[in-house]
DNA sequence: CGTGGCTTTGAATCATATCAACTGACGTGG
DNA sequence: CCACGTCAGTTGATATGATTCAAAGCCACG
């Protein structure tokens, strides 16, 4: 299977070196099954993942034991990057289907902004988008009734799976149960079974099985509170003023013997 | 007024370049005035700001005329680092205060990956340290009483307001109305209003004017979900390798002609 | 001394949580 | 091949927390 390399290249132009780097990191790699603890959250941190295949849900946990799931991570997505200023691991990262992943130790990290500052700035800029990411989930949240949420949260899931390519005629697979829904958009299993009923009723969604098929988009968007804002490409690289573009600096793998 | 830099110092020691560097970025300052707009949401994104001193909401606005704000920031923080890779901002920047801050143009972010490997990584770690803090809001918003929300924000505030040195005997300057605060945490202003009624109540906390004191933080912890993680400090920038510690490069000033 | 912003209060309503029970699908072991 | 247990989804009745609307009070500022 090709690994889903398309996020890597989002905001940088693909360079050779940068290509070894990241069949480098693709070499090795783990597997985990459904369900199976990635990493523990209070773990302590020495890696970050970059997930090449399944769901990963992203994860705080609460004192009276319940849990918000903060992200649903699909393949081609890095995982593990907040909690890289922290002794021990901030979310915990679990496996939703079956998983497999590749673990990036910290010093490669770090040898990333010594050595190939381009990919260091897209890695930058990957994560700033994380962030809006998160503060989009937090609107929903904070300001909305659980159909707007949930609508929303479908919304931005079938674009995220569509630029995977893991969208065919509407439909993709959805191992999330209401559940894991009610985790992450802040409400009980048992209404979001409602809210995806009264959905179902109107006729903006399909379900059957473990697949998922949104009908009318535009139905749901006008359910959903916000639309996603657009991202820069290249461009954002080029505002930044390209860095690495030009400079004559030490190629990677030279140094790495 | 000596500006706050503890917060850009955080993950890597302090440098002369380092130094110099933020001097030059010190020493061009915007004012604002109260509530005025520092950057609205949709505006081309042109630089990131760093916040000298007054207080400042970074928020999302919804199709319905409500909005989420998504961060109360401080002096010493970064300000609008999210919208790196957007085209138009996807956060607006409010005045809470008066406020004086200075403008960093994209391209500096940009030399910094090329020159200063080292304080891009610090500026990476800390961005980080800013999505667990938002995966932090993310969970109190999502999975707590309004009780639990407020005494949450509370202590976070005051932690940050803390390391800033502006507070005094558990007491500080509090601008922000119960509306802001609703906003802030998915509540109506007037439940805000009973919140803080009840925590006043219990004497857990104390409301003057426009100042705000703290009075049993364990009591206020006791209804929190959840504390803050602790953070690494140079540790973390150890584990990532030192990013620019020895490296001969060319020294930023030689180039800023 | 009046005006506008912010806070406080009450009553009615709505959305969501909680508790409890039932159903159907699936996988497992006898 | 069937009986069983588990897990996810479904449904109803009831409880509760938060919103909404409306209005009054307070204070700061011009």
């Amino acid at each position: 299977m090709q690994p889903p390399l398309h996020r890597l290249n989002e905001f940088v132009p693909a360079s050779p070196l940068a290509a070894d780097l990241f069949t480098s990191w693709l070499s090795h790699r783990k597997v985990f099954r459904r369900h199976q603890n990635i990493r523990r959250e209070g773990d302590p941190v020495s890696s970050v993942f970059f997930l090449v295949k399944g769901w990963v849900t992203s994860s705080v946990m609460m004192r009276d034991g319940r849990r918000q799931i903060v992200k649903v991570h699909l393949p081609g997505d890095m995982l593990g990057f907040p909690s890289l200023a922290l002794e021990h691991a901030g979310e915990g990262l679990e496996a939703l289907t079956g998983v497999e992943l590749c673990s990036i130790p910290l010093a490669e990290i770090g040898r990333l902004f010594e050595e190939l500052p381009s990919v260091a700035a897209a890695l930058f800029l990957s994560t700033q988008k994380e962030r809006i990411a998160l503060m989009q989930e937090l609107t929903w949240i904070g300001s909305t009734h659980a159909l707007g949420r949930v609508a929303g949260f479908l919304l931005d899931l079938h674009e995220r799976l569509d630029a995977a390519g893991l969208v065919e005629d509407g439909g993709f697979d959805f191992p999330l149960t209401q559940a894991h829904l009610g985790e992450l958009l802040g409400l009980t299993g048992i209404h979001v079974n409602r809210t995806l009923k009264r959905l179902d009723a109107t006729g903006c969604i399909e379900r059957t099985r473990r697949r998922l098929r949104l009908i009318d988009l535009n139905g749901l968007r006008g359910l959903a509170p916000n639309h996603a804002p657009r991202y820069a490409g290249i461009e954002a690289w080029d505002r930044l003023g390209r860095p690495g573009a030009g400079a004559a600096r030490p190629a990677l793998r030279e140094r790495a013997l």
